[in-house]
DNA sequence: GTGTAAAGATACCGATTGGTATCTTAATTT
DNA sequence: AAATTAAGATACCAATCGGTATCTTTACAC
């Protein structure tokens, strides 16, 4: 047999790229054998059908990203430097992407809202995971002192996650960096003025 | 003759809803004659082909939203009125919108950046309308002494706009209004702020 | 009422969609 | 080295896509 493994991994990774760019039902099965050089035939061996595929694919990038964001955090020590090397993790991510075609749960959070509840499903939970470490990082920041103890952690969280990904999205309509920017500079702000 | 203006007006209002629910792409004319109990035949009379009708409806739909948006802003006297109504008008938004499917610049700015370049130049118009609104009011603000003078209109302008897209995503992705009540509230503090 | 022209319906087109059944190739087992 | 079986290629399918050419209906001018 061939390696099946390494095949796999090659869908994967071409579908990341091409579903986060392109949007999961503007992409067709032609798009991804054109982009991986294999075939119908192989695909459909190793995902029952598209959605499925689709499925899969955001589950990788679901990954992909918290591993990611996970070792961006953990270079820090502080609950203010982690919150701050998150900013610029963002900023340098509209240049530098893991995947391309922006933040995965901007282009699919709105995509799949009204239409394909699963995949709602699976963005709602990312989402949720990225709420959480952000409220983590405060709530050890209370802690260890070095964030104020009247900070509401889910607060804090919510207002960082809409800031970014309100100012992801202005800057890929406008394909300039300037709001995103200014936006992270504005969070830093609000960073120092939780801090002790 | 039948009544022309009247059947192409529907056509927008219906598709409308369908592409900002839907997504353009995945949008098809049957969707459309099916909704409006048109023919294909009705539809290519008014519009050269689908690329125009979806040009037309967003072109539509801003028209819609600005005006709706600038009855908003005339209800209200001062600039932090006017901003403050601005935030319940968009939590409002979420459980009576004006067209179903939420944000017309979130929906279409996420789907065309990449693929439609003249579709993402209308989102960019859209989006750059809304920025101007609401310096415009911050600096009428600072002229009639009702905002701080130190404060920078196209700066709070971003922030405004990033907090509003971003709770829109979120309450989006989680159904609920809880992020978007999350963040007005938390706009409102910036707004009281920067008041004199 | 009749003619005219616009508005809309119908019937078709080739291309592409997701999906499947079958065939070929390659690696492993014995 | 032959047999086995998994991995992938090929060839097809019906359904749907956007688009067009042509036919029918409607309203209005005369």
């Amino acid at each position: 047999m061939r390696n099946s493994e390494a095949t796999k991994e090659k869908i994967l990774t071409v579908s990341a790229s091409l579903f986060n760019v392109q949007g999961f039902k503007a992409t067709s099965l032609s798009d991804i054998t054109e982009a991986t050089g294999l075939t119908k035939g192989a695909i459909y061996r190793h995902f029952r059908d598209k959605e499925a595929l689709e499925s899969s694919t955001y589950e990788f990038i679901s990954h992909l990203i918290f591993e990611k964001l996970g070792r961006v955090v953990k270079s820090r020590e502080t609950a203010p430097e982690k919150l701050e090397v998150l900013c610029d993790f963002f900023v340098s991510y509209i240049n530098d992407p893991l995947i391309k075609g922006g933040c995965p749960i901007l282009n699919a959070g709105v995509e799949a809202d009204d239409t394909m509840p699963e995949m709602n499903l699976r963005v709602n939970q990312l989402l949720n995971q990225m709420q959480a470490a952000l409220e983590n990082i405060i709530l050890k920041g209370i802690k260890y002192n070095q964030i104020k103890e009247d900070t509401d952690p889910v607060r804090f969280a919510t207002i960082f996650l809409a800031n970014m990904e309100g100012a992801i999205l202005m800057s890929k309509i406008r394909k300039t960096n300037t709001d995103i920017l200014m936006v992270t500079d504005h969070l830093k702000q609000q960073i120092k003025s939780i801090q002790t």
